[in-house]
DNA sequence: AGGGTCATGTAACGCGTTACATGATTAC
DNA sequence: GTAATCATGTAACGCGTTACATGACCCT
């Protein structure tokens, strides 16, 4: 991909998971093609405008084998919006309602996000899945997609977990 | 509380929720108390060290009022373990399981110790909600404990969510 | 001719992390 | 006396966000 690819692409479904401004893109690459790991192809794209694309190196390859194949410490938390919660009772209960409908207003469109995505990957109908499969062996290409449409499944199901948890906090809120 | 005092707190149960280094502490508390946020008040503790206390100011209350009614904008999701879980295909099954195993155990950890936190919070037993209910009317402390608990409810239900979740995923991975 | 999209950057500023650094006081 | 705890900082470096900035190409 090109910068500019990847810019749209953190603005589309990938979104979801993954946020990068464009801002930080271009320089990014740059690093990351001086450490190696990816090498840029530059395109004409007319007489004066070239573009430059962007592919992983067999050593960009071998880091990300690497780094996906080992456990990582997870990140620090540092959640918002539990401090929000966990300072309800500082605030009118009806100020906190509200605060918690956009909450759950908001994680009812992710989970029906995250299940539409995942019904994308079950019918094998995204751009970057279709990518992935051409390079595999089609015997594999149901139990990729299963695992793939999985990932979303989950983050449906913690967006669902938490509209619940909310509600229920709502009920609290106004007994 | 001190700075002392803040960079032990992020260490202790509230690191559930927000973390923040030592490093940022003192900085953060020049800075807010330059913006009116807070008060500092310097102690002896003996004949040469100092240690400085600071408290919320009016200023910093409303501030924080205002900031609790009001619903924000989610921040920009960026989660390493779910850009390595939809990668999975691209290592072997017995890596990826292993990746899981270390996230069950995770997870399974962060919801008993949310669990334990919301009974002791139920009890009324942790002395940052006993310092909050000395101010409030005791007819309140009943619901304040209630409305605090619930928040590691939710977290504690998350974590049990994805707990679930990622022994799905070994199921698939496995078959 | 104009607007939309393609394409690539820079600057300023604060947050976050790791590591380094120092000295006082208390408890054993 | 000495180790743990109390108490407060600094430095280096990269990440993340917002905003600013520029120009080429394409379609109507």
């Amino acid at each position: 991909m090109s910068g500019y690819d990847l810019v749209r692409f953190f603005d589309g479904s990938t979104g979801w998971i993954w946020a990068a401004p464009q801002s930080q893109i271009y320089p990014m690459l740059r690093r990351m093609e001086q450490a190696g790991l990816i090498a840029g192809d530059e395109e004409a794209r007319g007489p004066r405008l070239t573009r430059t694309v962007y592919s992983v190196t067999e050593k960009g390859h071998a880091e990300l084998a690497s780094w996906l194949g080992v456990a990582h410490d997870a990140a620090p938390p540092r959640d918002p919006f539990m401090v929000q919660a966990l300072n309800f009772d500082m605030i009118p209960a009806a100020e906190a309602v509200a605060v918690l409908d956009a909450f759950i207003a908001e994680q009812d469109k992710a989970a029906a996000e995250a299940e539409a995505h995942r019904d994308r990957l079950l019918r094998k109908d995204t751009a970057l899945l279709k990518e992935r499969l051409s390079r595999r062996d089609p015997e594999e290409h149901d139990r990729i997609a299963r695992l793939k449409a999985h990932v979303f499944d989950g983050i449906a199901a913690v967006a669902r977990a938490k509209a619940e948890w909310a509600r229920e906090g709502q009920r609290l809120l106004e007994s």
